[in-house]
DNA sequence: CTTTCATTCAACAGAAACGTTGAATATCAT
DNA sequence: ATGATATTCAACGTTTCTGTTGAATGAAAG
């Protein structure tokens, strides 16, 4: 038994998702992503309105590939980038697996309260 | 004008965000964060189990807490650690923040395609 | 008051990240 | 072939992270 708690997809041992949050981490980065949103585009033009140099940018997007957010189709001399949703999808999960614990929790809670207690008021924060 | 676009939480620059990712990249701290899903607890219970010196660990603590990730409450000679929904709640948005921007993008276009046929791509990538 | 317990702090070494520069590679255009 | 374009690669300096150690602080217990 390895003790495959809390949902770090199964596997690898946490490492794609390490670098998946290390990626997200860096702003430059993030704003690749949602420059991306717009469509698919060359390195060259992501890194056009960036503050940096293409080599930087390029690593960047480096990063962001391994991390599994972003994929790159190579055409002649030039790399396209795309969004990768699954990428962000599986960073997504292990935070809303989290989020999704608290809340049963939170209900549990809210439910043991109603039934033992003197209501306070409905819905509202208890105090 | 200050280009506030993609949700990135108003008044800061988007550094919550980096220290929150920069804070879940690391399998030690999500690791905490899992523990504390069974209740609060000292840092002391928190080191306990893990294979790191006691003042690693603290340190651990304080950069979740930085991040606004688990909330500390000195109690005498123990410091009590807690969850912080909100803090996880916040980098959760804005990954579902740009699925959500994919959802609707992939559907609209699923949309157009069903009633317009062999539309070939819309943007650059002919193939 | 002295000892134990819970925690931080400072200094350190090693590793990794960030961004730059200059050179190398491969592809397209003439 | 020549030259321009798109991109990576290697080396470098700087900064930031990781974890350790040893000392310092402060509260509880004897």
């Amino acid at each position: 038994m390895v003790e495959e708690h809390a949902g770090e997809g199964p596997g690898d041992g946490g490492q794609r998702l390490d670098r998946a949050y290390a990626a997200l981490a860096d702003p430059t980065r993030r704003a690749l992503l949602v420059a991306l949103r717009a469509g698919d585009a060359r390195i060259t033009d992501l890194a056009a309105p960036l503050p940096m140099t293409f080599a930087g940018v390029s690593r960047h997007v480096g990063v962001l590939e391994s991390a599994g957010l972003v994929r790159r189709s190579v055409r002649g001399r030039e790399h396209w980038l795309s969004l990768r949703p699954e990428g962000l999808a599986a960073a997504g999960d292990w935070i809303a697996e989290q989020t999704a614990f608290w809340s049963r929790r939170a209900d549990a809670l809210a439910a043991r309260l109603a039934r033992t207690a003197p209501v306070p008021a409905p819905g509202e924060p208890a105090r």
